[in-house]
DNA sequence: CAGTGGTCTAGACCACGTA
DNA sequence: ACGTGGTCTAGACCACTGT
């Protein structure tokens, strides 16, 4: 029903449309309506207002970005941008100290790393490293890796994994010696680093990740609604 | 309903609960319970599986932040912090040619201007300057403002306006004079420089904010589900 | 197969703005 | 007084998962 409702609001577009007339309009109950509306409030095209109506949001043009879980490679190419990646390593680690402590790992556990680089127009843009604490069957190769532009694609795909939520840390820092190398700026220079530890959906801390991205010619967006 | 779901399933708490046994547990019919079910999924407390059931999410400790819009010192200040904020200057002013742009001003409209350090701990954290496109009688003064902590919540009860979404804009870059000495630091040290345009209901353009975070201690936090 | 959540019908009453 | 969205009742069928 939601994706009628889509087309349909699109069309008439802008005055309103009540859930009376939209009963009507499809010959379905209110509930489904309901629904279809609030799901429409949620993404932010309508808003509702009690005893009032709803109200489409005026010039919407593009939907934001959001903060996708490692889909920002397939979004800039979307966007028709020239955006590759390209796997720097990828291997079974033994966690440093720190890192255990964040996933709450044993000593001896070995975690899955992979650090990517993204380039938009073949010029590094971002430096993520990421932690997996996966089974040991679960090891792709490079090429599957550079193939698919996410490892939480594969998860899914190969593990039944499904990474639900993230909480992300940002914060602005200066780079060291190995990022500004990667990134190709100098030491010390600005750079944007989110650190996010990786959930599944029944909660299992499940990764890390901590990406650091040039600061010129940067600009992470996303839109926050209420 | 929800709210009654909430401590009930805080008490059980572990196993699971389906819809049938809410339903005779608490007489109501299954549409509430649907719904209360449905918020706390969103908010991240359950998830559900078709044909599964219902699965609490294990040990979610405190809530993260988000990203509210606007009420950083209250939050802080929630967590036991000594988080005060000051108000550097507050004028109706003529917006520069970029925010005329950014805004869709004419030259000569006039926006309120409000500046602001957040201080942690008597330490600069934040400083945040606003530019809102409100009429002319809504001119609070810096005691108004520095007591509510918020102009936003200022503008819902004086004006009835709400601001409902923010889009943002997150990077990192050097200090530059003004900000260095303002927030206590060196130039060109890193900063997080958040830029939020902020939309009302129904989605007009009202203001536009910056907000320059020392990179040292701050970190920005917020949970992104799915 | 029984049980789950996802969707739907066809009603009902309420709180709240607008006129 | 009327129309709006918010909430609720009491049913129904379906797709899917587990046994």
């Amino acid at each position: 029903m939601i994706e009628e409702l889509q087309t349909a609001d699109g069309e008439n577009g802008r005055p309103f449309s009540t859930e009376q007339e939209l009963v009507q309009r499809f010959h379905v109950s209110r509930a489904p309506v309901r629904q279809a509306l609030k799901e429409l409030a949620d993404e932010g095209y309508v808003y509702r207002e009690r005893a009032k109506g709803t109200f489409p949001v005026q010039e919407l043009p593009v939907r934001p970005p959001g903060l996708e879980l490692g889909g920002l490679v397939g979004f800039l190419r979307d966007q028709g941008l020239d955006c590759t990646s390209k796997i720097v390593d990828t291997d079974r680690v033994l966690p440093t100290e720190n890192l255990c402590a964040i996933l709450g790992l044993k000593p001896g556990d070995h975690v899955l790393k992979i650090s990517r680089l993204i380039l938009l127009a073949e010029k590094p843009l971002v430096w993520a490293q990421s932690y997996l604490s996966v089974s040991e069957d679960f090891q792709p190769n490079k090429r599957e890796l550079e193939r698919v532009d996410s490892v939480f694609l594969l998860l899914g795909s190969e593990q039944g994994i499904v990474i639900s939520r993230g909480d992300h840390q940002i914060y602005a820092s200066g780079a060291n010696r190995e990022e500004a190398e990667l990134l190709g700026i100098k030491n010390g220079d600005p750079v944007l680093v989110i650190e996010t530890k990786l959930y599944t959906r029944n909660n299992r801390l499940i990764g890390w990740r901590r990406a650091v991205h040039r600061a010129d010619e940067y600009k992470f967006s996303f839109t926050a609604n209420r």
